[in-house]
DNA sequence: GCACTATATTGACAAACTTCGATATAGTTC
DNA sequence: GAACTATATCGAAGTTTGTCAATATAGTGC
């Protein structure tokens, strides 16, 4: 018999009748990724990117005073950077007396690479 | 005409001679990562971080149009963000009769993983 | 106590970003 | 040609971000 899925007028709905493609591609849900965007974020600046590196190229924490004279910014504004990078999770700090020392957190730059829609897995640490 | 500047005594270097570490750690002069921060910047958005998501769970290229039904954003914000996955190399277009269709550059994503001060390098492509 | 040092916080401002509606561009279909 | 569709661009409004000077906090040492 003839076959019976009857006519919807195209205007009836919003929807594209489009033929861009085949077949409707799956559109998924857009799964919550606001930690990873977080730590995106933090690291998408110059200055914060590159205190990351610094802290990276050193296995022991790094005092603040030689970040700060790293860059040719005021130390409030590296503070305030630490901060960031800091409540993203991607460094730790520790006081000691009049000083505070900072070190990356290397698992959570870990994590981000594992999140990436990477071609194969990122090796495990 | 009595009082001046004096006593500049203790401040005559602004140069600190802290104890803070028992000796000068190497500092990097923060290499140029700029390529780097503008792909972390392209990504650090939830909506453009979906859209790579959404192209790099699919084989095929996406038609605009898809991408855009699946945020609840208008469909010129959908556009500016594609501009910008584009300009940061991390997304490419392709014009076919009345539709664009857009793919994931998933080079540029393993070389932004590869930057990354991770423990161990990433898997090759 | 006082003076000094290292770091963090506050408040302000300009620049950059995200978003939208309106419009432009370019292709299709009649 | 005209009407329509999909996508891009423009211009403006509101929000967020990066930066600094000023100030606060907290530790050291006299």
């Amino acid at each position: 018999m003839t076959t019976q899925i009857q006519e919807l007028k195209v205007t009836d709905r919003p929807w594209r009748a489009s033929s861009c493609c085949p077949a409707e591609p799956a559109v998924r849900p857009a799964e919550n990724s606001s930690d990873m965007v977080e730590v995106l974020k933090a690291l998408a600046d110059e200055t914060r990117l590159g205190i990351v590196k610094m802290l990276a190229a050193h296995d022991e924490p790094l005092c603040v005073c030689h970040i700060v004279d790293a860059f040719e910014l005021s130390q409030p504004t590296i503070s305030h950077h630490l901060k960031l990078l800091r409540e993203a999770g991607l460094i730790s700090s520790e006081k000691r007396g009049l000083w505070a020392y900072y070190s990356l957190e290397r698992s959570k730059l870990s994590t981000l690479a594992n999140g990436l829609p990477l071609p194969a897995a990122v090796c495990a640490n």
